[in-house]
DNA sequence: TAGATTGTTAATCGATTAACAATC
DNA sequence: TAGATTGTTAATCGATTAACAATC
């Protein structure tokens, strides 16, 4: 669908785009021009009509926007319009924390099972989605079409796991251990790094205890 | 501390080097070059030096960086040699999940108390965290030295307790919760949208199979 | 038609990379 | 001293902002 390449910055923009749209969405807001969005998103229009229009024209000049078509419009850019089937591999407490997170599902996203080493683990559900014990894991893949794999589990276990993962053929890997997967290429691998965000809040507030002269 | 202003895109790589760091001192490193270690990191020599030379010259000519000086000393520029007191509100998966986290303690991150609305939950502990009634929050802040507070509560309710917190004084705020705060400048808010994330691996996963031409 | 606002080009700004003199 | 590698300046590249003609 999309044709010409994306900057990463306008990528990293596009999901904070679709949630102000479906925020003004659930308010029944019809229209909203560049520069009134970009009053409530604090940045510019100009960047606002810039990053639309790498996707092509979805306003109407002396009108503006459509809330409800550009929502769809991105949504469709977002491949939100496709249905995932995730698998979580770690059941410790953030794992169950992703799989209780229903909300995922309104987007497309459905967890489908939920992996261990821990026996003690294996054999219990949430939300309906069954704990299985890791070995099961390559079969389960090759039944279903699974096709994201959130890692939350131990940094050391996660390179393996992950190259596992990735000649079973899984296409996309959402990653919670705090370590960088060297994956091929044709895998996709989106990083959740809590601890640096944590450490990037720390920095900030060293910061203000201690201006830049600028 | 850090006198002159830093760029964004140096903060949010920060935390990236000070885990390689810790990493290579894990495994008794001593000395490292910016060209070593931009191998292992895949960016450019060139972006570590400079990056690191915005807050001094930690390395020596003909030698490179030592490790373990290189770690401390960008640990003191992230605040690492503080020591933070958190409270997280919402005791739901994700909040326990957080508590749960026994790492963050490593960093000088200590989860003082959890803050939850529903009675079921109040009274209960976590690692020995108590999970008491937010009503309890403002003296508990009051009482004790609280810097930080991770918010882990559904988006309608976020904007009013992060208003509470940075009345209460609250200096930073850790946000889960899938909405932008807007307060005042001096509390510091670092994000962690979730879905924001997943919605990216879901972009580049479509982009994969529909993929630009350059 | 007049007013509003987009789509898009041009100008500016900032970040990254390359190059090399300084120096360990 | 010779070799290695930093610290730092200069060149390049990319992203953001400003401006405005096109057009609804």
């Amino acid at each position: 669908m999309q044709r010409k390449y994306i900057s990463k910055a306008v990528i990293n923009r596009l999901p904070r785009y679709y949630r102000y749209l479906g925020d003004l969405l659930e308010k029944d807001v019809v229209r909203i021009s560049s520069k009134e969005l970009s009053e409530k998103m604090k940045v510019t229009a100009s960047q606002i009509r810039q990053d639309l229009n790498n996707f092509g024209g979805f306003g109407q000049q002396g009108y503006g926007y459509n809330v409800e078509y550009l929502h769809t419009e991105i949504g469709k850019i977002l491949g939100l319009d496709k249905k995932y089937n995730i698998i979580i591999v770690g059941a410790g407490n953030l794992g169950q924390a992703l799989a209780n997170y229903s909300d995922f599902e309104r987007r497309g996203f459905y967890v489908k099972c939920i992996f261990d080493i821990n026996p003690r683990l294996v054999g219990l559900s949430i939300r309906g989605i069954d704990i299985k014990f890791i070995d099961e894991m390559e079969e389960f893949i090759k039944l279903n079409q699974v096709d994201i794999a959130a890692l939350t589990l131990p940094k050391a276990k996660a390179p393996q796991v992950a190259a596992d993962l990735a000649n079973w053929g899984i296409k996309g890997i959402w990653n919670f251990a705090p370590t960088d997967l060297h994956l091929t290429e044709d895998i996709i691998v989106e990083n959740v790094h809590l601890a640096e965000s944590l450490m990037k809040l720390s920095y900030k507030l060293s910061e203000k205890q201690n201006p830049a002269d600028k």
